[in-house]
DNA sequence: ACCTGGTCCCGGGCTCGGTTTT
DNA sequence: AAAACCGAGCCCGGGACCAGGT
């Protein structure tokens, strides 16, 4: 925990944290700077990526693996590092025998949660390259790709990691290869998502070279857990055995581990534990949905559906019978959405998983409804989203 | 050099009406 | 027949760029 924090601590008068001294630890969608236990698939990575170490731009790279496989927490914490180390500025690596001048490659992180068109592709990736802002409106696509063109022009060496390529709502990975295409001499694309080689189209593109990962092995996810628990609890706030089993229980997934490890960590909270108790780690469990979606996707959703959502979860299951039931309760919130529109949200995030729809008993006469339940962890995101 | 109205751009709310399911 | 479902086009707001006038 920072010194600030403590400090806040003291002026509300609080006293020693009891349980967590640091929610962001323990979060799903925070990744450390130093991943534990991934080793050698940034290993494997930087094999992919050697040419850039004589300034020369590598061939694509495709990387892809099942969800909270730790894919995203080491390509940010490496292209930061990349970035600094050997990107922008004229960066020389100095060993204590002499400077290495290095051509400068740069390293772009863009995740296509948020840039969800080619144009906000585009437009994102220029964003970075260029010192001063790039408006997002009132731009046509043709004038960024121009201004994209002539930065490459300039003899610049571009990696850009593009995650959660063909999740639903984000871009598929043709549609990267499409965009990037115009600016391919200057520019390398290194994507990152779920689905195998064959299924996206990657498969069809020999130049482009496969990375594949496994999710966790369970005791390098415990180990996973127990630096998280370290860094984010109080001492001894949990077991060894909670932790294995807590990794056994989510089969590989970093995410939903963490997920529930910090929903536990709400409730014990709450409930003024010293330590996560069983009980505590059960209701963690239960607000994980199995199999869900992750976290990052609902909370890179634009702010009318995530208010949608937050409502959502606290309706009663009563208003949760019928998805126009459910459009009815919420739109009498203040959301400043009309109700047809919030039906049309809910049937447009249960197309994308987020949402679940199950079907009902038939009530009479007409199709049955479908109950509304949520398709991601409950906790962390009321959590995450009820602060300031 | 500065103002100002016109035009184009993108994204997101909204609605309509056809289709599917029971 | 009735209700759930949903594809897709319209519309509008805010922003940038442009040109013509002062």
């Amino acid at each position: 925990m920072k010194i600030e924090e403590r400090i806040a601590r003291r002026q509300h008068g609080e006293s020693d944290p009891r349980l967590v001294l640091d929610y962001d630890a323990l979060s799903p969608v925070v990744h450390p700077q130093e991943p534990v236990g991934r080793g050698s698939l940034v290993e494997r990575l930087l094999d992919c990526i050697e040419p850039v170490f004589d300034g020369r731009v590598p061939s694509d790279v495709y990387v892809w693996g099942p969800k909270g496989a730790g894919k995203s927490a080491v390509i940010r914490a490496l292209f930061a590092q990349l970035d600094r180390l050997i990107g922008r500025s004229d960066s020389q690596i100095l060993t204590t025998t002499r400077a290495i001048p290095t051509p400068s490659v740069e390293f772009v992180y863009i995740d296509a949660r948020t840039a969800t068109t080619g144009f906000a592709l585009l437009h994102a990736v220029l964003d970075q390259l260029v010192s001063d802002p790039v408006p997002k409106q009132g731009v046509g696509a043709e004038a960024i790709a121009t201004r994209l063109d002539r930065q490459l022009a300039s003899d610049r060496a571009v990696i850009i990691g593009v995650d959660h390529i063909n999740e639903p709502e984000s871009l598929s990975a043709d549609l990267v290869f499409e965009q990037l295409q115009p600016f391919t001499p200057g520019l390398a694309a290194l994507l990152v998502g779920r689905d195998p080689p064959t299924a996206t189209g990657v498969g069809d593109r020999e130049a482009v070279q496969t990375v594949h990962v496994d999710g966790y092995r369970r005791h390098a996810l415990a180990e996973v857990l127990t630096s998280r628990a370290s860094n984010g609890l109080v001492r001894s706030a949990t077991t060894h055995g909670q932790l294995r089993e807590l990794a056994t229980w989510a089969d590989g997934d970093a995410h939903d581990a963490l997920a529930a490890l910090f929903g536990a960590s709400v409730i014990a909270e709450q409930r003024g534990h010293e330590k996560i108790y069983p009980a505590d780690m059960a209701v963690g469990m239960h607000a994980v949905p199995r199999p869900g979606v992750s976290l990052g996707r609902v909370l890179s959703l634009p702010d009318s559906r995530q208010r949608i959502l937050s409502h959502l979860i606290e309706l009663p299951e009563s208003d949760r019978r019928s998805v126009g039931a459910a459009a009815d309760a919420i739109s009498a919130y203040n959301v400043e959405l009309s109700r047809a529109t919030i039906e049309r949200v809910l049937y447009e995030l249960a197309e994308a998983g987020i949402v679940r729809r199950v079907k009902a008993q038939s009530t009479g006469t007409g199709r049955p409804p479908s109950r509304v339940e949520l398709g991601f962890p409950t906790r962390v995101f009321s959590h995450l989203t009820s602060e300031p």
